[in-house]
DNA sequence: CTGTTAGCGCATTCAC
DNA sequence: GTGAATGCGCTAACAG
């Protein structure tokens, strides 16, 4: 390439990347010549030799799951504006997937990592190599990691009080992992509400699926044989929503006449069904995006600090995004005599 | 940390690699070592050593579109089991920013790339860096790369078949690229339809949207407005479906009695809408899987040529994978007496 | 069996 | 202003 333009690559590397000094004429033919042959730069090597790569990874729990894939296209947008690519990995939740994920995200020297935590492990591994990190959706606890979620607790709270001030008295709670983050903070919101409207809660009715999606449909079959009483569901995620829908319609039940229905995340298809549903409406995409630009934020903060100016690097970034109650049809007062009582 | 092992660098690669030949004891050093300092091999010197890396790209045209994400899900699988890391571009349909996307994949030197084509340009410019191109979903037309698509004309052709079957003689299309790949495909095998049921067409009741999906609710509006004798609608991808859909619950027009709808793609929610959509469903995942599994096949082929054996490298694969016409209650026979006659 | 040497493509000194 | 030399982390070839 140095030859084509007939100089050396010390020059032809100037005049590319605009670095130092080169004659104008020069660069017009070093430019003219990358046109010619089609020079790419190689980035790789490029990396090497900055020890910076421009490349940020993304570990998500599935991406099939549109949650994901919409928290993936945040990102994706964020990074792209400013010139990073990005590493996608889909662990499926498994924490030892997640792991195997961060290990590559290291081997190829990535930048930064937004991931979607199932464990501690893959945060701290990457925090411990220096690699930036950001947690999205959950906080996994490891340190020195900033992080973005939805206020679920709040979510949760809220989807539980308007069914309250409805009237429901018997609401089962689908959910698929209290013991942390997520999970256990959409079980608090559930219970403040409940307390709040002093409103003894019933363990029974609270379903948790631990990680077992498999059985799910016939889990929540066996809730409602059980408890015939109950008047309304709160499903706590998009796929938990699903299935709640369709065994409901498989039991004939009406919605909301028999049982009312509330999900948390609010996806497309639950303003096409009759009733809509209602939902805890989730700013995914944006969650995504935020989570990209904290750390770009921090990549630059580092860099700066390694230039020269001893930056004291700032205590970590803890962001919540609020997430809104959207009231659609799937949720009414009881009916005054219970189907089951 | 060849210094933490007490050995050379040379000795250390050899016995974290297994190539060669490396005393056992020493071996047993060295990797204790290697785990002693959380030693993790530099993909990028590597890649640049052995030019070849270990990421494949994967351009789609909209990752919030379920569609693509599916699709992504499929190639991301597909490519870690073989130990190959996917870096996701999302161009947003528009041809620059593909370009941008491919010019990017051969900065970092990726070894091959899946795309879905909104243009030729893109995968000729990769083709002609030597980089594998599997084409999904689409086919530019350009020369030198594989491909995996679904078999448009023939999902559109029996959609319409099952539609004039019921007795439907005025059936809308609501399609958004006429010009091309599938697009054109699946306007041929609407047209098919109706030549081999002799039932004439009116270029009228074809919708084509292009690229502008914005006002794509009120053009829909439009049509309807324009053509009450319209008895059903054929919605070519799961926008127009989602479009139609709600277009139709607006005017308070029942589903299939008053006009019967099908779609293009099949997703979750389709089915969990009442009536169900009838539809055709496409292999999603597999066609992402295929893709990658194609393109996997390619690299390695690449690979066995240029270690020995002069392989005449195959001629290109064209895959088509079969779609599935899903029958739900959507469709029906259309009333006896036309809303608009 | 092990250490030394060299070079992948780039950017950055440093002489000229 | 420009070119020659150096090294980023790795591994393949060679010599010991």
């Amino acid at each position: 390439m140095a030859r084509e333009a007939g100089t050396s690559r010390s020059t032809a590397s100037r005049a590319l990347s605009g670095q130092g000094y080169v004659a104008a004429h020069i660069r017009e033919d070093v430019l003219a010549a990358a046109q010619r042959i089609g020079y790419v730069p190689d980035a790789l090597a490029r990396t090497l030799k900055a020890q910076r790569s421009n490349v940020v990874g993304l570990l998500v729990s599935d991406l099939r799951n549109q949650f994901y894939a919409e928290l993936a296209a945040g990102v994706e947008q964020a990074l792209r504006a400013a010139g990073y690519q990005m590493v996608l990995v889909d662990d499926h939740g498994d924490p030892q997937q997640e792991l195997d994920g961060a290990k590559a995200f290291v081997a190829m020297r990535a930048t930064g990592v937004v991931l979607t935590p199932a464990a501690a492990a893959a945060t701290e591994l990457l925090v411990e190599r220096g690699v930036s990190v950001v947690e999205a959706d959950r906080r996994s606890g490891a340190r020195g990691c900033d992080s973005v979620i939805i206020d679920s607790e709040y979510g949760a709270r809220e989807a539980t009080r308007h069914l309250l001030e409805l009237g429901h008295r018997r609401i089962a709670l689908l959910i698929d992992e209290t013991k942390w983050a997520t999970g256990a903070e959409r079980l608090r919101g559930y219970r403040a509400a409940h307390r709040a409207a002093d409103v003894p809660l019933d363990r029974r009715l609270v379903l948790d699926l631990e990680f077992q999606a498999a059985d799910a449909r016939s889990r929540v079959a066996e809730l409602l044989d059980q408890h015939p009483d109950v008047t309304a569901i709160f499903a706590v995620n998009n796929l938990m929503a699903e299935t709640a829908w369709l065994e409901l319609r498989r039991r004939g039940l009406a919605v909301p006449r028999d049982v009312s229905l509330v999900s948390f995340d609010d996806l497309a298809w639950m303003r096409m069904v009759e009733p809509g549903l209602t939902a805890v409406a989730q700013p995914t995409y944006d969650m995504g995006r935020r989570a990209a630009e904290l750390l770009l934020g921090r990549v630059a903060e580092r860099e700066a600090a390694a230039e020269s100016k001893r930056g004291p690097g700032r205590r970590r970034i803890q962001e919540t995004l609020e997430p809104t109650l959207v009231l659609r049809g799937s949720t009414a007062a009881p009916a005054a005599s219970p189907t089951g009582a």
